[in-house]
DNA sequence: ATAAAGGAGACTAGGTTGGTCATATATGTG
DNA sequence: CACATATATGACCAACCTAGTCTCCTTTAT
């Protein structure tokens, strides 16, 4: 449980925006796709934007489209725009681990670190490309009436 | 980063122990070998013991011991009596998955899903008797003087 | 000019984390 | 029995994090 409800928005929204393909989308628009408080999605869209995952324009008819290739945008590049550090524990970073006064000979410490390699090995080989295209082009919350992905 | 310090604490004792292999060991002994504050200690006891990882014996020379071979603890049972569910998101939880608007159709979920099987995979198979033959006897916080695991 | 969009930042209720402290109960030893 | 040493129980707490909201400002198409 440590995906932050902040992060599967995020990659809500950049999945949203993949299966757009290139179409330029608003917040607002978006955020009733992905089914996120508005408010929040600008805030989050913000951190995209200051990552360089999506651009944006501004004034009427402005929104939000990616700044790269689907096929190139990883789901943990996205996950650790949010949640920094994917190893399970601190000690156990590939990065800069932080010490700990127990970690000569601790056992433990390589299995919490084959766990960050395993889970960093599914992220990184995940893109949006292929996640817009196991999503065959449609993917609305319940209960949104109106056509989606049709202006 | 999801291991809470708890966690990782009550993975500590239970290594120290199996290493002790067999011999009862008290609170406050434990504390310094594993290097928590021990009244935190005594109370993670307190939920490995409701949870039959580990039986109490109370009194002068009372302490603690493994309530099972090393062997057939797993570093998964222990995570869980601590986290809980192990997936990385509600959504993705093997049981009782927590609704979501936009599941339909999701592909973000079946990743989830990849990391949550990898995980326990990983903790499933580590068992303490090896995590303790892989500490090879001796396991102690730098700093701790007193020889360790001798009386 | 006006309206529709993004941009920046302060603010916050509620929950979680990582503990501490006081007190009660059980038990081995002399 | 008295006493020291241990576990047992539960209340309590500060600091931090999460998941947002709200207000005001700037840009730009028409
Ligand atoms: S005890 Fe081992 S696993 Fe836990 S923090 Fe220290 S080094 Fe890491
Ligand atoms: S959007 Fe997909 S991944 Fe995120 S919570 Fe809903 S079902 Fe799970």
């Amino acid at each position: 449980m440590w995906i932050s409800r902040k992060t599967d928005y995020a990659t809500r929204a950049v999945l949203a925006l993949a299966i757009a393909d290139g179409q330029r989308l608003n917040a607002q628009d978006l955020s009733r796709r992905v089914a996120v408080p508005d408010a929040f999605m600008k805030q989050i869209l913000m951190q995209l934007r200051d990552a360089g995952v999506v651009r944006s324009e501004r004034g009427p008819s402005g929104g939000y489209r990616l700044n790269h290739d689907p096929a190139d945008i990883t789901l943990e590049r996205i996950v650790r725009i949010f949640q920094g550090q994917l190893a399970p524990i601190e000690c156990a970073t590939r990065h800069e681990p932080q010490p700990c006064s127990m970690e000569i000979g601790c056992s433990l410490r390589t299995v919490w670190a084959e766990v960050r390699d395993a889970t960093i090995a599914i992220l990184e080989r995940t893109d949006f490309a292929t996640l817009a295209a196991q999503s065959g082009g449609s993917w609305v919350p319940v209960g949104l009436t109106t056509k989606p992905y049709t202006v």
